[in-house]
RNA sequence: GCGGGUAUGGCGGAAUUGGCAGACGCGCUAGACUUAGGAUCUAGUGUCCCAGACGUGCAGGUUCAACUCCUGUUACCCGCACCA
């Protein structure tokens, strides 16, 4: 019977530290293969989304490993931001400290799940030696104009102390202490990641990735082509205030546009608060605008509120009249002015009628002709528009540029000061990392001011450019700042001088396969698109692409359908399983369940299957006879082979462990397996249970399975291969008859001719047809006008 | 609303990409061994009017051949609706 604790203890000992496990940079003759797992969250205990998560990626790095590359296979933790902030608020532990003891746990247990990641190349995003080129990244973002302040309203809770969405904040309630929400100004550091839109999609569409993701991406980015028309702003004399570019992708309704209308957010509206004759009206409506949530405005469209600005104007480029200004909450602060044409838009003519706004009509006949003249008219009349230059073609995207701040202490600080004299100004290279100072007052600020701010010795700091006493930047960055380039740290990640040596990068290139979960593939994947992109532009980094491939880990579900994580109480541990059933069994089983972007409901049906099957490789060891391979299993081996290799490789465990126990089953009826067929089993399973495969081997072997070779396709070793060949007649399967493979359609049927049985079956048919796919089917039709039409 | 994906036994899921539908496992049924069985072994297990016919959400189509391709349709899941 098989000891799976003894075993599983014995072998993870064993592999802590091995050599085996660790990357090795330029290896003189192994190709490279990089697998990567995304950041462990660093707040909490591995869970049963990460038992799906990581073993795939484990079971690819340790075949690539047997099959001869040089694999790198790193792990990390995203250390700074909220997770770590609130959990280190939550137990009174400070963050650093929290931290550290959160990064040690989750190594500990990636061990017990049997993981080989090259534990030397660990980093989390809180080390000060990797922040520091974190910060890096963002002098250069700065540097080339790609990172930008401005101001901005947000939603701001103060007994929270914190911003609130408008989803988080409706009707003016904080949706956690139902307390009031204030409106305040605040600067945003923006990283211009909108100019980076196509180059985006652009590794949308090279990456190696579902399609349900990449239109997610494609979706988040949304870019809509159309036409930009500018109307001329004016106050009530008729003085040029500016120009409002309004975006359309049916430009030729502007004849038929009457009035203009825009977002509460609306800059314009905005700036030329004092021209506006109903300001409080204005600004009332603004505020109770902002307290909606953005589902809200879109869905409740009957809710739909407005209101009308008065004291300024646009002009109908087209008809040269002037036309009203309307703010409506359906349209949302990204989508931008929209021109009204009440004439032809139901819903723009009840805004018009509140409003005594009359609607313009177009007059054209051919507008007003069947749908083929009409199309013609509109693409002319577009044209001429464009010509004319009134309108020009657009392209509007939803994405925008990145909000990079926030209010917290918990995040990497801004190597930037402010300085009376010269402005926003960076630190200079040599000094950084410019350190989180430590304190014990991390608690966000009632005014919602970073704690940072309260630090008045880290504050104040000397200009670096003119020496005058300066301020430092008290907001720090986001939490997906370090995520957004670790995999480039992985190449080399103790280095003191670069974020990476340029010829680490060049070796190791491009991640092979990046795994993890969905939930980040718009933010996070897209994230680090951009600033490997920006890296590649300043000649940082060799490539632009910093994924070949993404996998999208699906999600355990509870037995309610539900997301499974550690917040839900009937969550179960990967280590409880572990403890109950054994690692090896643990990761077969939640693999066999479905495959690795699948949902699946986590359940312990099934389990005694897999321990099952567990027990009968252990106890392949009493049936060994023989050594070479047998003829008998020869092309069983062969189909393993060929299955257990492209499955790992396609992430499909649960088609590569069926397989194995289908072997399994056939050695057992056979009642023995050779040595070398036990061998090379051991080797195909190895990947997917490390341990048992592990003891076995050693124990027949003496040797370690990890200096094995991953078993190839071996013709010579076949004398005749036989395949079962389907004999139908008019498509219904008759015979299965084995044949030798490679057989043409006239040998095929020479061969059945020596059959007594089928020989006379076939000689009563009249075959009008015969459809024959090599080495599977043949198909002989023998009825006329059966399948005739009409 | 727009876009993408999915739909196969009692259950989880296979199907080499147009070629034996239901691999593998659970569950279930019967039997064996047992004081016992939530252990092990053996056999069976899509449905039905069972020498046959019908079966991959539904309705059509293409083809010698359709889970697979095309058209339409329904249900569910995901993304977008500034948590950036």
């Amino acid at each position: 019977m098989y000891n799976f604790k003894e075993v599983e203890e014995k072998w993870q000992e064993k592999w802590d530290g091995d050599e085996h496990f660790k990357a090795i940079d330029f290896h003189p003759t192994k190709p490279k293969y990089y697998v990567l797992y995304e950041f462990y969250n660093v707040s909490g205990n591995l869970h049963m989304g990460h038992l799906k998560g990581t073993v795939p990626a484990d079971a690819l790095a340790r075949m690539k490993r047997l099959q001869g590359y040089n694999v790198l296979f790193p792990i990390g933790g995203d250390a700074f931001g909220l997770p770590a902030e609130n959990a280190a608020l939550k137990t009174g532990i400070n963050p650093k400290d929290f931290v550290a003891k959160g990064m040690k746990n989750v190594v500990n247990q990636s061990k017990k799940l049997g993981l080989s990641f090259d534990y030397d190349r660990t980093i989390a995003t809180s080390d000060e030696d990797y922040y520091k080129w974190t910060q890096w990244i963002f002098l250069q973002l700065l540097k080339n104009e790609k990172a930008y302040k401005e101001k901005g309203i947000v939603n701001f809770c103060p007994n929270c102390k914190t911003v609130l969405s408008n989803e988080d904040s409706q009707d003016g309630i904080c949706d956690r202490c139902h307390g009031k929400v204030v409106q305040e100004d605040r600067w945003v550091w923006y990283l211009k990641m909108k100019e980076y839109a196509e180059k985006l999609l652009e590794n949308v569409d090279r990456i190696d990735m579902s399609e349900n993701l990449k239109e997610s991406q494609r979706n988040w980015i949304g870019k809509k082509e159309g036409y930009e028309i500018p109307f001329e702003i004016v106050d009530e004399e008729g003085n040029h205030l500016g120009v409002e570019n309004i975006f359309t992708q049916e430009a030729y309704f502007l004849p038929g546009a009457a009035y203009l209308s825009m977002a509460p957010e609306s800059r314009l509206i905005e700036k030329w608060m004092e021209k506006v004759a109903n300001s409080d009206q204005v600004k009332e409506y603004k505020k109770q605008a902002s307290f909606r949530s953005a589902m809200d405005r879109m869905t409740k469209t009957k809710d739909t509120t407005s209101c009308l600005v008065r004291g300024i104007y646009a002009i109908n480029p087209f008809t040269k009249k002037r036309i009203p200004l309307i703010m409506t909450d359906s349209i949302l602060a990204t989508t931008g002015t929209e021109m009204g044409i009440p004439a032809y838009r139901q819903k723009h003519q009840e805004m018009a009628d509140q409003y005594g706004i009359l609607p313009q009509y177009i007059t054209a006949p051919e507008f007003e002709g069947d749908a083929e003249t009409s199309k013609k008219w509109q693409q002319e009349f577009t044209k001429q528009l464009i010509d004319s230059g009134l309108a020009k073609k657009s392209v509007s995207y939803k994405m925008q540029d990145w909000p990079f701040n926030r209010q917290r202490y918990w995040g990497e600080p801004f190597p930037v000061v402010f300085c009376p004299e010269c402005g926003t100004v960076p630190l200079k290279e040599e000094d950084l990392p410019l350190t989180l100072p430590e304190t014990n007052d991390y608690k966000p600020r009632e005014d919602g001011s970073s704690p940072l701010s309260k630090i008045t010795d880290w504050v104040n700091c000397k200009c670096p450019k003119c020496g005058h006493d300066a301020k430092r930047e008290t907001d720090t960055m986001p939490n997906w700042a370090g995520s957004s380039w670790y995999w480039l740290r992985y190449c080399d990640p103790h280095n003191p001088n670069q974020l990476a040596d340029p010829e680490k990068l060049k070796y190791w290139g491009s991640v092979d396969c990046y795994t993890g979960g969905t939930e980040h593939i718009t933010r996070h994947v897209l994230y680090a698109f951009f600033w490997q992109n920006f890296l590649y532009e300043i000649g940082a980094v060799p490539t632009r692409d910093p994924f070949k491939r993404k996998m999208g880990s699906g999600l355990i579900l509870d037995t309610e359908g539900k997301k499974m994580s550690k917040s839900s109480t009937n969550g179960v541990s990967p280590m409880e399983v572990i403890d109950k059933y054994g690692c090896d069994a643990a990761r077969l089983h939640i693999h066999f369940l479905g495959g690795y972007e699948d949902n699946t409901a986590w359940t312990y049906n099934g389990i005694n299957g897999i321990t099952g099957f567990l027990n009968k490789v252990w106890d392949l060891q009493d049936i060994v006879q023989g050594e070479e391979i047998s003829d008998k299993h020869a092309q069983a081996l062969e189909e393993l082979t060929k299955k257990v290799t492209s499955d790992i490789e396609a992430l499909k465990l649960n088609t590569a462990i069926a397989s194995c126990m289908g072997f399994v089953n056939q050695m057992k009826r056979d009642k023995y397996i050779t040595k070398e067929e036990l061998r090379r089993f051991l080797i195909l399973l190895n990947p997917l249970a490390p341990h048992i495969t592990s003891e076995i081997y050693e124990k027949t072997f003496g040797e370690n399975i990890l200096d094995a070779e991953w078993p190839k396709e071996d013709q010579k070793n076949q004398s005749v291969q036989m395949t079962n060949i389907v004999i139908c007649v008019n498509n219904k399967k008759k015979f299965v008859v084995p044949c030798p493979k490679g057989l043409s359609k006239e040998q095929l049927l020479d061969y059945l001719a020596l059959q007594d049985d089928i020989n006379a079956f076939l000689s009563n048919l009249e075959a009008q047809n015969i459809y024959h796919v090599p080495d599977k089917m043949i198909n002989i039709v023998t009825k006329k006008n059966v399948y005739e039409k009409k």
